[in-house]
DNA sequence: TATTTTTAATTGACTGCTCAATCAATAAAA
DNA sequence: TTTTATTGATTGAGCAGTCAATTAAAAATA
C-alpha cells in the first residue's frame, strides 16, 4: 500500500507512539517493536526511518524540548510586566497540552537517561539554562539579588511537581500544581516587599 | 574460599553496588553482571542470594527507603517547635549521608520506575504519604487551611531539588537546596503571619 | 493513451548478541 | 559427613538491526 510522501508522516506517528510506549514500558524497557505495533507499522519500517532506536529516542527527546520551548515563547509573546512573564512560564509548563500522563513520564524518563548519558545531558541542559535564565531575567526586579536562588527554586519546583504529577498514585491535577507554584512566588515576593 | 555466614554480608555488598551500577548504567540499563562485578563476585552467586534480578532491584529499593526514614525519624526525635520539626525534614532530605550522586540517581530511578510498576508505586507511595502527613502535621499550626498545599509544594520542591542534584550539568549542592528551600518556607510563613 | 521504468514504502524472515536464570561441580568450613 | 559458599558452563528468550523481496505509485517513454 506504498503512499509516497509518508516518511514525514510516519515519522511523526512513531514519534507520538514512543511517548506512549515509553510511559507504558519505561526509556530502557521500551523495545521498538512495541513502538512500532502501537504506530501501526512493522519494526522494520521504524528502523528504516530512523536508523536505530537511539536515534528514534533521541528524536522523541527533541519533539518535547521541541514543544515546551514553543509553548513557552508563545505565552511569553503575549505577557506584560515581570511578574506576568513568570507566571506565562509557569502556565506554559502546566498547560492541558503539555500534560498528558505520558508525556509527563517520557518527559522525566529523559531526565533521568540524562544521569548516565551525555547527548541528552547536552539537550537537557540547553533547555533548563534557558529556563532558568528566563526566570532570573524577570524576577531581578522583582526581588533583585535574591534572583539566583528564586529562579532555580521555582525551576527545582516545576520539576518537582511534574515527578509527583507522572505518579499515578497521588493522581495530582495541573491547576493544583499552578496553585502551589503561585503561592510559593507570591509569598516569596510579599517577604521581600517587606524588608 | 567459603567462609560461613556470608549471606548478609553479600547482601549488603550487592545492594551497594546494586546502587553505584544504577547510577551508571540505569535502572533498567543495568545487569546482573554489572552489579556482581562490582561487588567483586560471579552473577550466578547474586541470582543465589536473590534469586532475580527483580528481587536485588527490590531489595535496593527498600534499603533506600529505610534509609531516608531512619535519617527522618532521627533528627525529628531532637526537634522542638513545629518550625524546627518542618527543618528537621528538610535537613534529612539533604544530609551529606543521603546525599551522593550515586544515591540521588537510584533513588530517582526508582520513582521513574513507579510509574509503570505496581509493586515500585505502592513502596514509593507509602514513602511519600509518610513525608507529607509528618510535614502537615507540623506546618498545620503555623499556616492552618493552607498545610496540604504548602506540604505538597515541600515535597515538590525536595524531589525536584533532587531531581536537580542528580544531573552533572548543573553541579548542585545540598547547601543550596537547603537554602533554597528554607526561603521557600519562610518567605510562605512571613506571609501568612501578615494576613 | 498505453506501456515500461524508476522510485518509495513496507514487511517477513533471518542473524547475532546480550543477558537472566539454571545447574552441576568444587571447595572449605563445621 | 553435612552444610554453605562459590563459580563456570550452558540454556533459552528477547531484541536490535539487516536484507532481500513485494507492492504500488509516479515518472518516463513510446
Amino acid at each position: 500500500m506504498p503512499k509516497r510522501g509518508m516518511q514525514p508522516i510516519r515519522q511523526r506517528e512513531l514519534i507520538l507512539a514512543a511517548v506512549e510506549a515509553i510511559h507504558e514500558r519505561g526509556l530502557n524497557g521500551v523495545t521498538m517493536g512495541d513502538i512500532a505495533k502501537r504506530a501501526g507499522v512493522s519494526p522494520a519500517l521504524a528502523h528504516h526511518y530512523f536508523g536505530s532506536k537511539d536515534e528514534l529516542l533521541s528524536a522523541t527527546m527533541r519533539h518535547l524540548l521541541g514543544e515546551f520551548a514553543l509553548a513557552a515563547r508563545r505565552r511569553l509573546a503575549v505577557a506584560g510586566d515581570p511578574r506576568a512573564r513568570v507566571d506565562a512560564i509557569l502556565e506554559a509548563s502546566f498547560a492541558p497540552d503539555q500534560f498528558s500522563p505520558a508525556l509527563i513520564s517520557t518527559w522525566l524518563a529523559f531526565y533521568m537517561q540524562s544521569v548516565h548519558d551525555k547527548a541528552a545531558a547536552r539537550l537537557l541542559a540547553i533547555y533548563l539554562k534557558r529556563l532558568e535564565a528566563n526566570l532570573r531575567h524577570d524576577l531581578r526586579p522583582l526581588v533583585g539579588d535574591g534572583a539566583v536562588a528564586f529562579a532555580r527554586g521555582i525551576a527545582a519546583m516545576i520539576d518537582g511537581l511534574w515527578l509527583h504529577a507522572a505518579l499515578p498514585t497521588l493522581h495530582r491535577s495541573p491547576d493544583e500544581a499552578l496553585g502551589i507554584l503561585r503561592d510559593y512566588v507570591d509569598g516569596r515576593l510579599a517577604a521581600v516587599a517587606l524588608s
